[in-house]
DNA sequence: GGGCGTAATTAACCTAGGTTTAGAGAAGGA
DNA sequence: TCCTTCTCTAAACCTAGGTTAATTACGCCC
């Protein structure tokens, strides 16, 4: 898809914050990314210098163990940024992957130079400690969730803040979203539509 | 105990950021906290205006949920910054209460004036944006151990991390901060020590 | 020393959720 | 059309950790 429109979304999005950018500087590195249902953006244990706008579409953030499960610890729609500020940050393999859950548009622009540039930006560094702290809460949020609530209370939060995901998204996945196994969630929404009645 | 002593203990720390701050205009609102074991700096569902800093000591971040359970999310160690981040941005009542693990001294400053005055200096917002990505990225570490690891796991990562509070802090507080009773942590213990031989 | 409150252990029992395996639909491809 | 593959459901069984309650151990105050 067209490189310059997409770009204009991301300068767009930097807008709201009135960050002021030298966008020139990265023309040549960024990079659009047409993503089909399953492509990633990151994998985990990749190292990456990139940061990632999601231009359309909706990501997850899941992350598999050593003993092969898989957890999902975000999702994320657009447009937002994406990418692991950690791994970024101080320099490490990422400790997950990024996936598409639809099909998706991304473009990628270097991090580091860019955080250079942007760390002198008063209105830009807010906007970005703003950011931090809003994904800082929801990870709070869902400690807490994870910690004192059931599965099957877990399973009604997830309905209830993606209603549009409850019937699209596959099973498996809400599962490995509020931490279970697909075979626990079938067990539970069984037990749920019984209840109903 | 003195505050002008702590105060310059504030000052320092900020000075280490080359935060430019007028400490003057907050002369008047700062507090002295002397904390005995077992004292609260701030309690769960309360609403507060201020950020603490803790000059000396030991605290750990707690919630409790409806049904009477007890969580410890973090365990801070001084010299920090202390407080509910969320609670102060969108000015709501802390999930959680803060509370003394040891004797320790605080002292408490207004957030909004002092926040507002900062958020006019690079350098300082430059460190609160490094503050929010460090205490983001333990969160993201403690998610992961929650989901991922067993609670015989949870307890030697709390052994390797917190060598000096394995033998001291009482098995209970031990048990809430990985998340089980203090019945199977002790469980678990013997368990290892049979193990071992 | 004897009582008392708190912390830690132990054992018996229970339950949520994991594991394994099997089968039922739906969706596509030759 | 049949065959394959993928997703979901179902049932039997297992295990980690919670619950309850009794027991011991360690201060501490009188």
């Amino acid at each position: 898809m067209d490189k310059q429109y997409l770009t204009q979304q991301l300068m767009q999005f930097f807008d709201q914050y009135q960050a002021n950018i030298n966008w020139d500087l990265y023309q040549t590195d960024i990079q659009v990314h047409m993503l089909n249902k399953g492509d990633c953006l990151l994998r985990q244990g990749e190292r990456s210098a990139n940061m990632f706008f999601l231009c359309s579409g909706l990501v997850r953030y899941y992350s598999v163990s050593e003993s092969g499960k898989e957890y999902t610890q975000t999702i994320a729609k657009s447009p937002r940024l994406v990418g692991s500020t950690r791994a970024l940050t101080l320099s490490q393999p990422a400790l997950f992957s990024i996936e598409a859950l639809h099909a998706s548009t991304a473009i990628s622009f270097p991090w580091q130079p860019f955080y250079q540039q942007m760390s002198q930006d008063l209105a830009f560094t807010q906007a970005y400690a703003m950011f931090l702290e809003s994904i800082f809460i929801h990870k709070e949020q869902k400690e807490h969730a994870m910690v004192k609530h059931s599965a099957t209370q877990r399973y009604l939060d997830f309905c209830r803040d993606f209603p549009e995901l409850k019937d699209t998204l596959p099973q498996q996945q809400i599962a490995s979203y509020i931490g279970i196994t697909p075979i626990a969630l079938s067990r539970i929404r069984t037990q749920l539509k019984t209840d109903q009645r």
